[in-house]
DNA sequence: TAGGATTTGTGCGTATGTATT
DNA sequence: TAATACATACGCACAAATCCT
């Protein structure tokens, strides 16, 4: 192997993103999307060709993407078989949220950055959505308005690692969460979510990062809690 | 796309590694092995044709593993380039370092397990490993004793994610750690870690994960600190 | 500026493994 | 039990991008 430094071309920095690049993180986003969404619920098959055909590339880099989504656990490949969304044991899925419980605070540890307008503004507009999901709750709704919410969390935090990590914990729990729950239950969340953004928003106004995420711990902690009791832990 | 579940031969559960799968992790934890020992330095290029006929694959499986490993951000590739091994930079390196302290004191909030005899025994050999690496001091064999402890301490852990996010975390700045020192400073962190692993044996016999991941804490504060002095944070 | 050498990205045919009939 | 259908895994040839002369 050469282990030659690479010296040149420090011109620009610009971190351009390649043809490739780009064709693949939009991809991956639309097929995470998808199964956060519940479009593709836990436990269904996905078909390498018919996505392959509908994103109009061949199978090879498609390929790419379900094996990053597989070693981020959402999805299963097995040989002759077929790849299937991750269906998350409770156990597994109690482990996941005691991290992100834990991670949670982090956000006001490492690196937080200051709270801006746009950021307030950001919370206020969750809040009024959450609101209008209450009057028609779906569960698809709700896990629009609970992602956005994640992100608008997850910014909060320059650390970089930090974010990375809270993001794959999520989405590893994002699609089991209502797969569990009844249509009464959906409604059920859906108010809960809007406490939770009501807290989440008083705490932007005054732009107190530490409030915000040890709120964040709180309302993850509740959310097990109901997970737990309603699964039988 | 089916939305089928799958509910049949849940007779053995015994999560049978295919040969396809085995030959991935050998390959992965090989290529693996050779950046975290700097046998591959950060900023080396590696060859795909070269990698898959050393391993007797083709390029196909053999770039499966390498996208998992920039994935994990150990390598980049870049079209018409090359793969070359992340050169971190000093900023995101102490971002890493940031989120490795926080994650220290959870391996005894998480899921701890209790210590057991072949736990001790292993801290034992561990220690005396770095005695006779005081003696002949060398970057290999600081890294070989430095990994080893890090499985031995993320081991004692029932909570696969946050064993996974230690990992993944640690494996992003073990290679890139001993680069940045010269000679003279390979002999002092081989005395720090002779340092570490007293510390370490000592907590183990008294069968305390509490103050084990204090201590694992405490010098990983450390080492940041040297390195931020040394580098100029 | 241009062109050739080298490297990763892509497309596709085939091999291999699984489940069903 | 055997054969068929169908899924992912693999190997190889070619396209596209970059670097160097």
């Amino acid at each position: 192997m050469d282990k030659s430094q690479s010296k040149k071309s420090r011109d620009t920095e610009k971190k351009v993103e390649s043809a490739a690049g780009r064709r693949f993180r939009q991809i991956y986003e639309e097929i995470r999307s998808r199964i956060s969404l519940l479009e593709y619920p836990p436990g269904s098959r996905l078909s390498e060709e018919a996505l392959a055909d509908e994103f109009g590339v061949s199978r090879t880099p498609l390929r790419r993407v379900l094996f990053r989504l597989q070693s981020e656990g959402l999805l299963e490949s097995v040989q002759g078989v077929g790849t299937i969304v991750t269906d998350i044991s409770n156990d597994d899925l109690y482990q996941v949220y005691q991290l992100r419980m834990e991670l949670a605070p982090l956000l006001a540890r490492l690196s937080p950055l200051p709270i801006t307008d746009e950021t307030i503004a950001q919370f206020e507009d969750l809040y009024h959505q959450s609101e209008e999901l209450i009057k028609k709750p779906t569960a698809h709704g709700y896990c629009v308005v609970n992602i956005a919410t994640f992100h608008a969390l997850a910014n909060l935090t320059a650390n970089a690692p930090l974010r990375k990590a809270m993001e794959l914990h999520f989405y590893q729990t994002a699609s089991i969460w209502l797969k569990s729950l009844g249509e009464d239950d959906v409604s059920q969340e859906c108010r809960n979510l809007h406490h939770e953004l009501r807290d989440f928003y008083h705490a932007a106004r005054i732009r107190d990062v530490d409030a915000l995420s040890h709120l964040w711990r709180a309302h993850t902690s509740a959310s097990a809690t109901r997970l737990r009791q309603k699964l039988g832990g």
